[in-house]
Formats: C-alpha cells, structure tokens, sequence
RNA sequence: GCGCCAGUAGCUCAGCUGGACAGAGCAACGGCCUUCUAAGCCGUCGGUCGGGGGUUCGAGUCCUCCCUGGCGCGCCA
C-alpha cells in the first residue's frame, strides 16, 4: 500500500516537471508516514515541503501542483488533501484497508513475521550470570528483554543463536569455593577466619550442605558428583559452580527462557584460545609491561586509559577471556553479534571492542552491538527494597516468578525501554485489577475467545479468509480498529531493527484497548448475519494478533479468565 | 574530574530514529452491568517537554553550554 502510493507521488512528480509546473528537477526520497491524528488521513507526505526551497515556491504552492498531477489515483484514494504546512494527506478507500483482515487470517501465526534477516545468522549472547548465586532482578530483566529481543528476530527472517556465557573462571570463583568451604567448616560470616570478599548469602550454606553430603549435580554438560571433602578446594569449586548452574537453568526454564548454545570461560583457557589470543595481541604491536604486568594500549582504540591484561600474579583480567571468546564468535561465522547486559558493565565495551581492533583480522569497528539495560529497583508496599549482594539479600528471579507469576514478571520488564531505569512494582504487578496492564491484554484476547464460544454455540461458524463480505463493516471504529491490526508487522520490524522490545508492550496495550472500547461500544453477534460473520473476521483478526505479539513478549494468550 | 544513561501531566512512563494543536496508564472527580466475561467502557481535571543558546520551512526529537539524578571509572566481573 505504502509503496504502490509512493510510485504514484513519484510519477506525479515527474509529470510536474514534463509540464513545466515545476521546474527545479530534484528528486528526493519519497517519505510518507502514518499521521497520528485520524484527521489527517491514512498517509502523508512532507513532499511538497522538500522541494519548496529548490522550486522557490511556497510549500503549499507546491502542493498543489502535485495533487492536480495526481488526480483521482483510480479509486485507490477517497480524498486528497493539502494540510498544516504543505502536507498531502491520502485518505484511502476503506476496502483497502479491510483486505488485511483476510491477509491476517491466512497468515495467522506468522502475520507479523518478515524477511529482513534474510536468513542471515545473528548471535544474541544476554544473562551470561556469573555462576556464584541466584539469578536476581536485574538478571531478570536481561532475561527478558534479550529472550524478547531473540524472538522478534527471529521473526524478523535472522537465522538466530542464543548463548549464555558463563564465567566460570577468575577471582570471583575463588571466592565462592573459599565461602561454600568455611561453610563447611561452620564458620560463619563476621569470624575473623571468614574469607575477606567472602559470599554471605544463606543459598551458600545449601551448596555446602549438598557438598559435605555427597550429593551429585548435572548442569548442562557438566555432571559432579561432591567430593564431601572440606579440604579439597578444587572439588569445591566445581561442585559450587554445577550446583549454582543447575539452580539459574532452572530458574531460566521457569521464565520460559532457553538457550542454544553455553560457552563456558573455563574451556577458553583449556582449549589455550586465551593464551593464542594474548600471543596475537602480543605480536600486533600494541602491548606493553610495566610495573610486572601486560598491557594492552586500548588507548590507541578510543579508550581513556590503557588496561592490564596480565597481572603481576600471571593471571589474566577479564577482559582477555572476553576478547578470546569474541574472537571466537567471530570466527564462528557471526557477522552480527548482539550482547545484551547491564549498563553497569559498560565499561567493558570500549575495552572488548578494542582488543578485537587489535587483533587486525578485519573484526569492523564498532563489532559487536550492545544492548544495555539500566538497573531495577524495587517495590514492595511502597517501600524500597534494599539490595545489598554482598551480604546476599536481593529479590531472586525465582522469589519474583514464584510471587508474581511469568507473564505479569515478563511483560513489567518490558513495559520501559531498557535504556531507562526501571522500578518494580511488586504490589502492583500482583493485583490481579484494572490497574494492572498485563492482565488488560491477556483480557482482551480471552474475551474475543468468549465471542467465538457464544457463536459456536449460535451455531455461527467462524469465518475463513476470503469468505466474508467485507461490506459488512462499515462503522468508523471497525476502520479504526483494523488499521491498527494493519500496523502490527510494521511495529515487529520496527522493534527488531531497533532492538527495542519495549515497542510491542506498548503496541499491545494500545490495541488491547481499542479492542475493549469497540466490545464494550457494539455486539458482535448481532441478528443480521453479514453483519456478524464480518465482525467475528474483525475480531478474530484482533485475537490473532494479540496472540502472536503476546507470543513474541513470552506470555500466555489465555482462552479464558 | 572523565565517560555512559536519563530529566515530558501530581506519580510511572511512551513519543515510530525532525513534522501538523505533546500522548497513555495510574491517581482525583462524575457516569455505565435485563443483551457476546465490569480483570471492561465513557467523561472531566491536569504539561513554559530540566534551563539557555543554535541549526531548520518545522525541534520533545539534531548541535552546544549549564543544572539535577543514576551507573561506571580495579592488576573485580
């Protein structure tokens, strides 16, 4: 529709310059937006204010040059106007609108989907928890906008991976098997032999209750079987690190969030791709020692200050496994990466991105895209929920899911755009009221499944696509209403390419209400039956494409409520 | 001090990558259930888009300088 519209204005333009109407002979790109105001019609174009300063003619001068070249456009439009500025506004002819509700009937699940990936792999890497506790809040919400963010591209036609990385290596794994092992020991934090950056939380005394006992974990590929030894740390340490796995693979499959592909820090250094990685960097020119320490001048990549890539312990930051592990998504043929995380590890950015510069293997610059989300707070009864990790009091994933339920949990972490902060209304997400949106949606599509009961009962039966006299609808809101169905796959393609999720929240509320407004305004079921198998094709339309955008957020499209 | 993200109605936030009088939900107030689910609908109230400059036919949106809040600035991740 858009396009063919955009040919016309085109060739109108065009005709303008053969007559001589318009003289300046430029060409610019056609744009033409969908107003937000009914009034101004169906599309419109700022054409004619383009080519004001190049012809030298008032704006709406311009206009209407256009319009006279444009003429009747063969039924296709209703009515033409020149508005505001110099806008040209189309007003279309209703049927071609009320075509798309047999285009959404016959694509049904896949009304939405398109071809932009064009089959091309993309990689989403997102939640990537370090394996030393609960998954908590703010992993939650980067579960949920990158499982969204996978599901809208993949929708988008990209041939798609996901992956969790675990960063089962480093300083940090060191302090969780030296907190599980005082655990064992009885020593508690505050004893003066408690490890200095020590893990307080109570989950630490479960997994060294599940160690002294013997007890055997299967996380992924990885199957231990506890030593019970308290003096053995290395057992320790791989007993500590399956048992949390296995406890945020639960969690995840609980918010219906499931992985492809798990890359584990540890194997980087097994598989020596850290140490081929650090011979690169080494070799390109661009480290130095200093101090009895390597470093990698990131300065020459825009960072502000150079970083250690080696300590003087001869362990490594990082950052080196970060980069080893990109280079390797790289070299598994990823051309676009997608990292989704927290906005607090920002930093890293900057430094990856320059580790892979370095290594000149023709990795672009700006290679990987990031999407970061900011922090969440939380509230319960009106009151901030104080978070402290240190001493392991923080709202879990699972209290959340537990407390809330899945799709109210889900969709509250879609409802902002993720580069904004986010507070957690705990209260609020529970109510199962007017005020809580995520039931507003779910409503809307159990209620036209209500519909569909009462005509089953009718012995109405629902309509197929092609099979209804569209003339049937012919009320102001029933064009309303389907131009807003008809927007659906542009706000898929839009969220995808933006990498915004948050889009089709907002997307979902909207038409949730233009649904409820038209329900509570007309019947569907109505005594002549034209009328009412022109309706149920509307409406199911509606049911479909709640369901497929509710499909995309994760949520359950319920039948009844 | 430097970097990143924000600052839009009393509150929480959108604003489709510059367009036509700035929108929604909640809160407040007033209405609507003998008809397909009232977890719903209709109406009223409410904003100098943090502030100053600039670019543009046109700026909440772009540039610049300030102000405020959050996060980061480690040989932690």
């Amino acid at each position: 529709m858009r396009e063919a519209l955009q040919q016309r204005l085109e060739t109108a333009l065009q005709a303008c310059y053969a007559t001589g109407v318009l003289t300046s002979g430029v060409a610019p790109e056609v744009q033409l937006e969908v107003p937000g105001n009914p009034e101004h019609g169906d599309f419109a174009t700022n054409l004619a204010m383009m080519l004001a300063r190049a012809e030298r003619k008032a704006p709406r001068q311009v206009a209407e040059a256009l319009v006279t070249a444009l003429g009747d456009g063969e039924g296709m439009w209703r009515k033409l106007d020149i508005a505001g500025p110099g806008f040209i506004n189309f007003t279309l002819a209703p049927l071609a609108w009320y075509r798309v509700l047999n285009d959404i009937h016959r694509l049904d699940g896949r009304f939405g989907c398109c071809d932009a990936g064009a089959g091309r792999k993309v990689q989403v890497e997102f939640v990537s928890a370090n394996p030393t506790g609960p998954l908590h809040i703010g992993h939650g919400r980067g579960a949920a906008v990158g499982d969204t963010l996978c599901r809208l591209l993949a929708a988008a036609g990209w041939n798609l991976t996901r992956e969790f990385y675990y960063n089962d290596a480093g300083a940090q794994i060191g302090n969780l098997a030296l907190s599980v092992q005082a655990r064992c020991l009885g020593i508690e934090p505050g004893d003066e032999r408690w490890p200095a950056d020590g893990y307080q939380g109570e989950y630490i005394k479960d997994v060294a209750r599940g160690y002294l006992a013997g007890e055997k974990v299967d996380a992924g590929d990885q199957h231990v079987t506890a030593a019970g030894d308290p003096q053995d740390l290395d057992a320790i340490r791989r007993f500590a690190v399956a048992y949390l796995r296995r406890e945020q693979d639960q969690d995840l499959a609980a918010f219906d969030v499931r992985f492809d592909v798990y890359s584990l820090e540890s194997a980087l250094y097994t598989d020596g791709k850290v140490d081929a990685v650090v011979r690169q960097l080494i070799a390109s020119g661009h480290t130095f020692e200093q101090d009895g320490a390597l470093w990698l001048r990131t300065t020459d990549f825009g960072d502000d200050k150079d970083r250690v890539m080696r300590k003087a312990d001869g362990s490594y930051t990082y950052f080196v496994p970060d980069v080893a592990y990109h280079l390797d998504k790289w070299q598994r043929g990823f051309q676009r990466v997608i990292n989704e995380q927290g906005a607090d590890h920002h930093s890293t950015i900057t430094r990856v991105r320059a580790g892979l510069q370095a290594l000149n293997v023709g990795i672009p610059q700006g290679w990987p895209d990031y999407v970061l989300h900011q922090m969440v707070t939380v509230l319960r009864g009106g009151e901030e929920v104080k978070i402290s990790k240190r001493a392991g009091s923080y709202v879990t994933l699972r209290d959340l899911i537990e407390e809330v339920g899945r799709d109210a949990t889900r969709f509250f972490f879609l409802m902002r755009r993720s580069d904004a902060q986010l507070v957690f209304d705990i209260d609020l997400a529970k109510q199962q009221g007017n005020e809580n949106p995520v039931y507003y949606v779910q409503y809307a599509h159990a209620r036209v499944c209500s519909i569909n009961r009462n005509a089953a009962e009718q012995g109405v039966a629902l309509p197929a696509a092609g099979e209804v006299d569209l003339d049937g609808l012919t009320l102001d809101e029933e064009l309303a209403l389907t131009r807003l169905l008809a927007r659906y796959p542009e706000v898929v393609a839009g969220a995808a390419e933006q990498l915004e999720p948050h889009r089709l929240a907002f997307y979902l509320q909207e038409l949730a209400a233009a649904f409820h407004s038209y329900y509570n305004r007309q019947r569907v079921l109505v005594d002549d039956p034209a009328v009412s198998r022109a309706r149920l094709l509307l409406v199911n339309a509606v049911r479909i494409v709640l369901g497929n955008a509710l499909g995309l957020l994760g949520m359950a499209a319920p039948e009844r409520m």
